[in-house]
DNA sequence: GAAAACCCTAGTATGTCAATAGAGATTTGA
DNA sequence: TCAAATCTCTATTGACATACTAGGGTTTTC
C-alpha cells in the first residue's frame, strides 16, 4: 500500500471531520487552511468521499461536510480502498482487486505466498484502525509537548 | 508498499537465480522464457540489480547472471528499495527515503503514528523473508498437487 | 437578490511505467 | 582469428496517472 497525495489529504481531512463530528459541518475553506491542502483539489476529494458514503454535505451559506456516519464506525481501510484501490502490494493477492498475474504459475508462486502475509500485516492494521481511533490519537499528541528537533531558528 | 510490474519481475527473476544458485550462471533469456518477462526489460533490470549487488554477470557466450551473495543474505527488503524506493506507505514515515510531509505538525501527527505501524509490519515481514526462503517455499510449492481452481478448458 | 457555500466537468503540466530499439563490448570455441 | 552469443549502455516512445487549476453551475441563507 502506497499512499498518494489526494490519499493523504483525505485522510487529513476527515481526521478534521472526526475532531468536529459534534459541531455542525465544516467548510471546505476550513479544512484547507488548517491541513495545508489546495481548496479546489480538495472539493474533488470530499465530493468522492460523498459517493464512498463516508461523508455528507450541505450546500448554500452555512455549507459544509461531515462524517456520514459515526467515526467508530468508519475504518481506514474503506477510505484507503476507495481512493488508492487495493491494499496489497500485487494485485494477484487481492481480495478486492484481484487481478491474474504473468507468472508461470499463480496457484504455486512463492513470492505469491510472501504478498499475501504482506496484505494481511496491512489489511489487520487499517481495518481495526477507524477515524475514531486517529481523533483519539490526535487528542493525546496535542497535550505532548513539542518534539525539540522541530523547532527551526 | 505497492510492487511495480519491474519490481515483480526482479523477485521473479532473483528466484530463479536462487534455485539455481549451485549451477553456472543463468541466461536472461532463460529467465525471460520460464517466467513470461520480456527480454530487453528483464536485461535492464538484472543490470540494475547489479549496481545493488545483489546480483553479478559473466559475458559472452557462456555468460548470464547468479546471485551475488548467498541465497540467505539476500533480503526482500534489500530488492524492493532498490527498486522500488520505500517501503512505508507515506515517506513522512520512511526510514531510507524520508521526506517531509505537508501536514501542519508532523510530529504530533496522528495519521503518521498509524502508517508508522503499517511500515514497521511491511518492514517486518520483507526484512526477515531471504531470497532462500523463497525457494524453499517454492520447493515446498513445487511438490503441491495443481489448484484444481487453475484447470481451464 | 446577493453572497457564500458546494457541485460538476474539463483541461493541463508533469512525471512514471513498461516496454522497445539500436549499437557497443566481451567472451567462447570452431 | 572470426563469428556468434551473450551482456551493456543510452535513448525513445506511448500510455497512463497524478496533482492540480479553471470555469461555470446550483443551492441555501440572510
Amino acid at each position: 500500500m502506497k499512499l498518494s497525495v489526494r490519499g493523504e489529504y483525505a485522510l487529513r481531512a476527515l481526521l478534521v471531520l472526526g475532531v468536529n463530528y459534534d459541531q455542525s459541518v465544516v467548510r471546505i475553506q476550513t479544512i484547507s487552511e488548517q491541513q495545508n491542502i489546495p481548496k479546489r483539489f480538495l472539493e474533488q476529494i470530499l465530493n468522492d468521499l460523498k459517493t464512498a458514503g463516508v461523508v455528507e454535505s450541505r450546500r448554500g451559506v452555512a455549507g459544509g461536510y461531515r462524517l456520514a456516519r459515526r467515526p467508530e464506525e468508519i475504518t481506514l481501510a474503506v477510505i484507503i480502498r476507495h481512493i488508492e484501490g487495493a491494499l496489497a502490494p500485487v494485485s494477484c493477492v487481492s481480495e478486492s482487486y484481484y487481478e491474474k498475474c504473468t507468472c508461470p504459475d499463480e496457484s504455486r508462486c512463492a513470492i505469491r505466498s510472501v504478498m499475501k502475509e504482506v496484505r494481511e500485516a496491512v489489511v489487520k492494521i487499517v481495518e481495526r484502525t477507524t477515524i475514531a481511533e486517529l481523533c483519539e490519537r490526535w487528542r493525546h499528541l496535542q497535550q505532548e509537548p513539542l518534539n525539540p528537533f522541530d523547532f527551526s531558528i
